[in-house]
DNA sequence: CGACATTATGACACCGGTGTCAGGTTCGGA
DNA sequence: TCCGAACCTGACACCGGTGTCATAATGTCG
């Protein structure tokens, strides 16, 4: 047998039609039970497999479906997000779980990426993750709909956005953040993250926290505010400036883990003593942060029920069903470096 | 216009065959560079993708590739070895820098996985990841190659493995960690790992370490070394183990980080001092390598590297060029835990 | 001007399945 | 015995491209 079998090389050998061949192996009740059998046998025999392209060229779909992982450029090219790649696991794994493939691939949020993927019919639907170019998002994902392209995004549920994200609560869990430094009284808080509208995750988790600290009574100071995006450089770099700026604090709010930890090599550097002088929270709660010294406290992002919740929710819809915007429990873990 | 549009649909709208579209499409010589230019402005127009089923059944090829990624059971299921995390970032990256895209699947080791992703048409190829079981590796890795299917594996480049392999030098990568505790003299060293033929990675960095220490002289004690896989925890029991039987070493050397951020742990609460007390050294330098307390000194894995050269290699393969297993060098990177 | 190469295009078979439709067999009931 | 339902099977069009072959139009040269 040269080349690979196909369902008319089991039909010759089995002594049926090719179209009851494809109906035996799909289990189809329309076939005799002992003529199942027959090409099961001859199938296994030669190793027969279903061949994916014939199959998803005639029903139109493909059992598949595409993450997009949009990152941030940064100087070193070749770390990626660590919150990204559990994603990445837990979504495999549920795909998996559901009987779906999975492509993975980078995309420049500058590029234009336009969802190749489901217009090749390579997928039949497309999970966006940290897709980050918020300023004209809003006319990309129309585009998308109005190709009627299936997709579900990880981040933010603003207001008025056109399509069906899943995402963490992140206001809540700025929250969680603020009730726990305000417990141990630690009111002097600085905040390290981008609280504009440009990075709307970063921007809810200090609206959370700021909101609860203003219900205590407590302004948080503009002063105390510097920018960063979600890399441990950054981090230390806008920790770095606070401190050469004199700018005194007694625990800091980190919008990511890797922030926390470059923050918390910035304040070490410095003399300051993480937990005594500052303590530092941080929020994804990434493998990283459980051995950080000392060990990092910060605001979980489940992200084994992040990854089945988008490849549901993404079934669904592709399905027809209802779906509606999912948001995620945050979780505050509590470790050394804020007690 | 319902539904996506096909190349039928740009011939009717550029006025010129279905055949001259395709051609055109795919910016073939014998086709005007007017007529061209006509139908790429319709296709653009239409928003067209050519149909990658269609497209993969006529040619019988794929432009993916696909990643197997085994994982030795482990109790924390969603728990995925860092590591592997970082490879298939790599693989994913380079992937893309060869215009292929990847399937990405999860594995259980016993499985009978069988390479469906190949023999279904959905990967011109297969790139073999963490495939852990040795016992019966030879028989299944034949029969892949009696099928003609174009694979790589990462892992230990065993002799007479009759497939093709890319790796890092973990014989090598044992003789630097041996060198650098010899030449700080913590001669008196526990190794944690499995240095049995069952994970032929591990059993090459130990042998690397143990002929290096034999060549100083210094013989390695067989009471000195306690079994664990590749997990925080089956590190963290094995040393334990050591611990409780009065075991007494002033150097470890971990055949991976997650086995040495288990040891630290149990030192630790032994009240063991890293690295006054004993020298750690592990095994792949994964992100949270340089997070530990204190940091921890380790074998640098270049996994950058070894995704590229994985999917270079494949793709040689594919296309039926010469290639030859390949054995990346390690590096030794010095950090707190060692000094 | 005829022979022939060059260039550009269309018609058509083909990849390997799936779904529809028509037809043959068997069997129970009238 | 005849009829219709139930069951099973084969023939065939079809999905949307790609590659081959035939052919028309244009150019070249003796």
């Amino acid at each position: 047998m040269k080349g690979k079998a196909t369902s008319f090389d089991i039909a010759h050998y089995a002594g049926v039609s090719q179209s009851t061949v494809s109906r035996a192996l799909r289990n189809s009740p329309l076939v005799n039970e002992e003529t199942r059998k027959r090409v099961f046998e001859v199938a296994k025999e030669l190793n027969y497999k279903v061949d994916k392209n014939a199959s998803n060229l005639r029903t139109q779909q493909s059992s598949t479906l595409a993450l997009l992982l949009f990152e941030d450029p940064t100087a070193d090219d070749s770390q990626i997000n660590p919150f990204f790649l559990a994603m990445l696991g837990s979504i495999t794994r549920a795909c998996a779980s559901e009987g779906y493939d999975l492509l993975v691939s980078f995309q420049s949020t500058s590029a234009d990426w336009q969802a190749d993927y489901e217009d090749s019919h390579r997928a039949d639907g497309i999970i966006l993750l940290g897709y980050g170019d918020y300023v004209d998002y809003q006319a990309k994902f129309r585009s998308l709909i109005d190709q009627n392209t299936k997709f579900v995004c990880w981040g933010a549920s603003v207001d008025n956005r056109p399509d069906l994200t899943v995402s963490c609560d992140n206001y809540g869990g700025g929250k969680l953040a603020a009730e726990h430094l305000l417990k141990i009284n630690r009111k002097d808080c600085a905040f390290i993250g981008d609280a504009s509208e440009h990075s709307p995750e970063f921007f809810a988790r200090y609206q959370g926290f700021k909101d609860e600290f203003t219900r205590h009574g407590v302004t948080l100071s503009e002063r105390k505010m510097a920018n960063a995006i979600s890399t441990e450089e950054s981090g230390y770099h806008a920790t770095r400036s606070l401190i050469a700026n004199n700018i005194a604090f007694n625990s800091l709010f980190a919008a990511s883990d890797l922030i926390a930890i470059g923050a918390i090599r910035a304040l070490k550097e410095a003399g300051i003593k993480v937990p005594d002088d500052v303590h530092v929270v941080g929020f994804d709660n990434i493998a990283v942060a459980s051995f950080t010294n000392p060990p990092l406290t910060t605001v979980q992002q489940d992200t084994t029920l992040a990854g089945q919740m988008l490849v549901n929710n993404l079934l669904k819809l592709i399905r027809g069903d209802e779906v509606e915007n999912t948001l995620l429990p945050p979780r505050l873990i509590i470790r050394g470096s804020s007690v």
